[in-house]
DNA sequence: ATAATATATTACTAATCGAGTAATATTAAC
DNA sequence: GTTAATATTACTCGATTAGTAATATATTAT
């Protein structure tokens, strides 16, 4: 098995999508959180963090604490949330900064991938997280 | 780094493209074809084999031996090769078959999934091998 | 026959990464 | 102070990748 998306990741769309959902002021513990999603849950504590140091969630700690997301959920990308908990992956390793190809720029592949990468990125991009709400 | 295409998938295209440009009735052999690619000898051979094995490459053995392409490279399309040296990456683990998804037909993302990778593997199905010969 | 030079085949290793678990600290309501 | 929440770090297990090494087998030239 080998995914260009990680589970972490699509935890990480799925809890967005999810607080999406919730109305204006409401909050959710990761308790409940990781329920309703099936995830455990010291895996999402760690990716409700993640996601709260990058400023689209906030938190409430405390008794009756709890998580809610302050991003725009409109203007608010996959790719956005992808790469805030860590997604850097490639089509192909030729395609990152630090790969030295010993064939530069006669190799045909390299720009072919380049093409079809920029595609699925822009793809990613273009999705907004309020179009993958649960239950509406 | 993750990356959908693996190192010896990669090679395995380079391989096929670079045997596309032979004229026909020759052949090279796994040495000289691993110096030009800038490939371990060990490693290449190991892919040759494969792609031997799945009948669109055909090789002779002993002095003199060497490597050739038996397939029509305006019919051989790079998710051909991909899949002959184990191509099964996936966008998202939920779109492999014995994923079992709490959430079927409600999650949006797995329909939007489907149909992103749909388009890359068509993207990759269409394209054939002999647009990306070397020095041509 | 034998030496030389190819491919064929398998086994092994080292490193990395992913996924998840566990434990403890900190915070705030009551 | 107790309870229940998030914060934070460390750890483990397993799988996969990339590559190496070693040996077997095949073919041809001499």
């Amino acid at each position: 098995m080998n995914t260009l998306i990680s589970r972490e990741q699509d935890y990480a769309l799925r809890i967005v999508a999810y607080l999406a959902g919730l109305k204006s002021g409401e909050t959710l513990s990761v308790k409940e959180l990781s329920k309703k999603l099936a995830i455990s849950k010291s895996f999402a504590a760690r990716i409700v963090h993640k996601l709260k140091n990058s400023g689209i969630l906030g938190t409430v700690q405390g008794k009756f604490g709890g998580v809610f997301l302050k991003a725009n959920p409109e203007e608010l990308s996959l790719l956005d949330v992808l790469k805030i908990v860590g997604f850097n992956s490639r089509l192909n390793a030729c395609l990152y900064d630090d790969y030295i190809c010993p064939f530069e720029d006669i190799c045909k592949f390299h720009t072919f991938f380049i093409k079809l990468e920029k595609q699925i990125l822009d793809t990613l991009s273009k999705k907004k997280i309020n179009e993958f709400q649960f239950f509406t």
